[in-house]
DNA sequence: GCGGCGCTACTACCT
DNA sequence: ACAGGTAGTAGCGCCGCG
């Protein structure tokens, strides 16, 4: 029969010496199924050298085949690699594990070249082969097979014929369930050896909500694991979120069921626990185990990423309108019979935020696993190099290419882009250009990749040379590089035309919206993936070409400017800021489409714009009253709030041009308010991120030495994490006096250093540029040169 | 012994 | 753990200084 579902995740396991892949999927009731196909079999590709006949290789790698570990079939095929034509053998296996084997055995054989695709999984080769993806809908012939006790599904099939993609559709009704576990920690944070878990929180998409709570004492949680997993397979969902639970409550949950002897028994397997799998994150059978710590991690607007900030962010839930427990108290509460059902609503809350987390981030998820044809749980958990490199693989196997080695190589560096210096001051009027998708257009137009590049001559007829390089690349055939781009953006173009046809508010909105953004995030990888060492597809002299042609554009680009007449006041890679004058900026766009070959549109339209003499920073007003800060301390996590507060006042008062007095008097204000005691601790805070064990550091900084008093605290620091410190009194070097804030009392503050190191700085860092002091600022009352002087002063001058 | 200087380490930002 | 370019803070070694 023809089976409809929705694939979820493959896996395989080994039956006897026979693979066999599991595909977990959702049938059109939404009811959990899995298709297994017994069919499918592990081979990888042998290379020869240039002049070695394939054939000839055939019994040479014939006879390395074992009896008890049998090669099944080896057979000379017609790829390409680089773009070239090459016959490469074929190896085939009985069980994925014997890939391991031949591959090292035949890399020995004479005549070998390479031995290629012989590290990739399994089931990510069955999916590429089939060209088929998790979260998408598909058709199969498939017969209905005995059923398995071993298997939570409603039925299991076995495939019988080929795959056909059902088209992009909307995904079934999938269930979600998020869950969020609390553990006691009276000495930082909790150990598993030592600390139960106190309560497990559980909610899902059909509005179900659970407190599971522990028992007292050190094996309280004897109880809660169990009704966990019971929970957990009675709601039975497809898709299990957390925050951060990958890093802490899989891995807590998983110590804590294996001290206790409880088997977290969870998946739709019932032999599958689970286990760490690819990029770090847990997999749980059947189930897609989607962190969304992960996803919150690309969100740079937001610099503490804890899950409060984020779901107040994203306005899943308001911080004012929710419990919030400091992590490092939550066992006084739990000791506090009084305080425990605050608690229990932190948990609650905890949980309801991470489902509404779910609700915004799963649509793009979806998205990237069904281009990138990674299972949703691993698509999150993958870095944006990875993401790229699987939606490649699968490009390279329509083209026949073979896929190249990942091989190490030592850290490379090239020349990148162009910042202009910017014209300092305030600039009215100013209109900001951007080349649209400059460096993927660039490998386009000019067919940039390792397989058209020609080392040696070739004329200008044939190839294109890179100004400054001397660089050659084919300009036919289209390669690898420039044909993955091609059908990333024409695929996004076909999106967003289908769009246009739903209403904004619709389901399919929605998807087509997500989609055409997971287009972009890939095709903008593509040339930073080019310049990665770690790439398959690694390329430095493509990469170097992107950056040289991308130098040359911006600067023909200022030439045509500047011939029409525009000021250009400043640029970065791919943009500038010029006067907003209508009729010549026409021009401009349409001269360097037609000279250049490349798009250029006005992205936004500042009234009023400063610069100081640093580039990379500005603040603008944007027609629509609002400021934009760019680069600024106001816009950095690594500054305090108070600080930033100060300079956004700033900045606001001198494009508004409102009242800036105002913006003195503020900053005078808040220096009276801070040597009053009267600033709250948490704007005083410091967050910076610990990039690498305490031990590796060479020289004592601040968040480091901060971060070793966590440490004497019983706090687990890990690279990655975020100290938070404050600076107290006394002597010594601002290391040597930098506290975690959790302990930190706000009588030993230090006043002075958040004066001159925090507000004074940020303040001046705009309002020097008037002319204005350290001693103007700090000053207290007398009436100074204000800023309205200034500028009226200036305005005279220049009419 | 200490302040100034130049350099390095480090982080977070911009495109 | 996709790229390079950039600003900025704090630490640290060195120099000069009777």
């Amino acid at each position: 029969m023809m089976i409809r579902f929705y694939l979820l995740d493959v896996s395989y396991e080994v039956r006897g010496r026979e693979p066999v892949i599991l595909l977990w999927g959702l049938n059109e009731k939404s009811e959990p199924i899995l298709l297994i196909d017994k069919s499918f079999r592990p081979y990888f590709y042998i290379l020869p050298e240039e002049d070695v006949d394939a054939e000839k290789l055939i019994p040479l790698i014939k006879a390395l085949s074992k009896p008890s570990s049998p090669i099944l079939e080896v057979k000379v095929v017609d790829r390409k690699y680089y773009g070239r034509p090459v016959k490469a053998l074929k190896v085939t296996t009985s069980i994925p594990e014997y890939v391991r084997t031949y591959r090292e055995e035949a890399k020995k054989v004479k005549g070998v070249s390479e031995v290629l695709e012989a590290d990739i999984r399994f089931s990510m080769r069955y999916l590429i082969d089939k060209d088929i993806s998790p979260s998408t809908w598909l058709e199969v012939e498939a017969v209905e097979s005995e059923g398995s006790q071993r298997f939570r599904v409603r039925k299991i099939y076995e495939v019988k014929g080929e795959f056909k993609n059902a088209g992009i559709d909307l995904p079934p009704p999938l269930k979600v369930m998020a869950f969020d576990i609390e553990a006691y920690n009276p000495r930082g944070s909790p150990i598993p050896e030592k600390d139960p878990v106190i309560i497990v929180s559980l909610a899902d998409n059909s509005g179900d909500l659970e407190i599971l709570t522990a028992g007292e004492g050190p094996k309280g949680d004897l109880d809660l694991i169990p009704q966990f997993t019971e929970r957990v397979r009675a709601k039975d969902p497809d898709i299990i979120v957390g925050y951060n639970s990958n890093g802490f409550d899989w891995p807590y949950l998983v110590k804590r069921a294996e001290l206790l002897g409880i088997k977290l028994d969870v998946g739709r397997s019932a032999d599958g626990l689970p286990r760490t799998s690819v990029y770090g994150h847990i997999s749980i059978p059947g189930r897609l185990n989607v962190d969304l710590y992960d996803f919150a991690k690309e969100i740079y607007e937001v610099k503490v990423k804890s899950l409060e900030e984020v779901a107040e962010y994203l306005g899943v839930m308001k911080k004012s309108e929710r419990v919030l427990i400091p992590w490092f108290e939550i066992y006084k509460y739990w000791d506090d019979k009084a305080k425990r059902e605050t608690l229990l609503k932190y948990a609650r809350d905890d949980v309801i935020s991470t489902l509404g987390l779910a609700d915004k981030f799963i649509p793009f998820a979806i998205q990237l696993s069904s281009l990138t044809g990674l299972p949703l749980d691993q698509v999150g958990a993958a870095s944006v190099g990875f993401r790229l490199e699987w939606f490649l693989i699968r490009a390279a196997r329509k083209f026949k290419e073979l896929v190249p080695n990942r091989v190490e190589r030592p850290y490379s560096t090239y020349k990148g882009a162009i910042v202009l210096q910017p014209v300092k001051g305030i600039h009215e009027n100013i209109a900001v250009l951007d080349f649209s998708s400059m460096y993927p257009s660039l490998m386009i137009k000019y067919n940039i990749g390792p397989d058209t590049f020609v080392d040696g001559e070739c004329s200008e007829e044939e190839c294109y040379v890179i100004p400054g390089l001397n660089y050659r690349f084919r300009k036919e055939p289209p390669g690898f590089y420039k044909n993955v781009l091609t059908t990333l953006l024409s695929l996004r173009k076909k999106v967003k035309e289908e769009l246009r046809k739903y209403k904004p508010d619709s389901p399919q909105y929605r998807l087509l919206n997500e989609r055409q953004k997971a287009l972009k995030v890939l095709a903008n990888a593509s040339y930073g993936y080019m310049g990665w060492t770690g790439a398959r597809w690694y390329f430095k002299e493509g990469a170097e070409a992107v950056t040289a042609l991308g130098r040359e554009t911006i600067q023909k680009a200022i030439e045509i400017a500047k011939e029409l007449g525009l000021r250009v006041i400043y640029g970065d890679t791919d943009s500038l800021f010029v006067s907003n004058d209508r009729d010549k900026i026409e021009q401009f766009i349409e001269k360097v489409r037609d000279e250049l070959g490349l798009e250029i549109k006005v992205d936004k339209v500042y009234t009023r714009v400063f610069f100081t003499e640093a580039k990379k920073r500005y603040v603008g007003l944007t027609l629509d009253g609002r400021i934009d800060i760019v680069g600024f301390e106001a816009v950095r996590g690594d500054w305090t709030d108070i600080a930033k507060d100060v300079q956004e006042k700033v900045a606001q008062a001198l494009l508004t041009s409102g009242k800036p007095e105002d913006a003195i008097e503020y900053v005078r204000r808040v220096i009276k308010d801070l040597r009053m005691g009267r600033i709250p601790l948490e704007k005083l805070v410091i967050w910076k991120k610990l990039t690498k064990k305490l031990e590796e550091y060479d020289v004592s900084a601040p968040h480091v030495e901060a971060a070793k008093k966590l440490v004497e605290l019983g706090v687990k620091v890990v690279p990655g994490t975020e100290v938070g410190y404050v600076i107290t009194k006394g002597s010594g070097s601002i290391s040597s006096r930098a506290v975690p804030f959790i302990i930190a009392k706000p009588e030993d503050i230090d006043t002075e250093y958040y004066v001159k190191h925090q507000i004074l700085p940020a303040a001046l860092r705009i309002l020097s540029y008037f002319g204005i002091t350290e001693k103007q600022l700090e000053a207290a009352g007398k009436a100074q040169k204000t800023l309205v002087d200034f500028l009226t002063s200036k305005k005279q001058k220049s009419k």
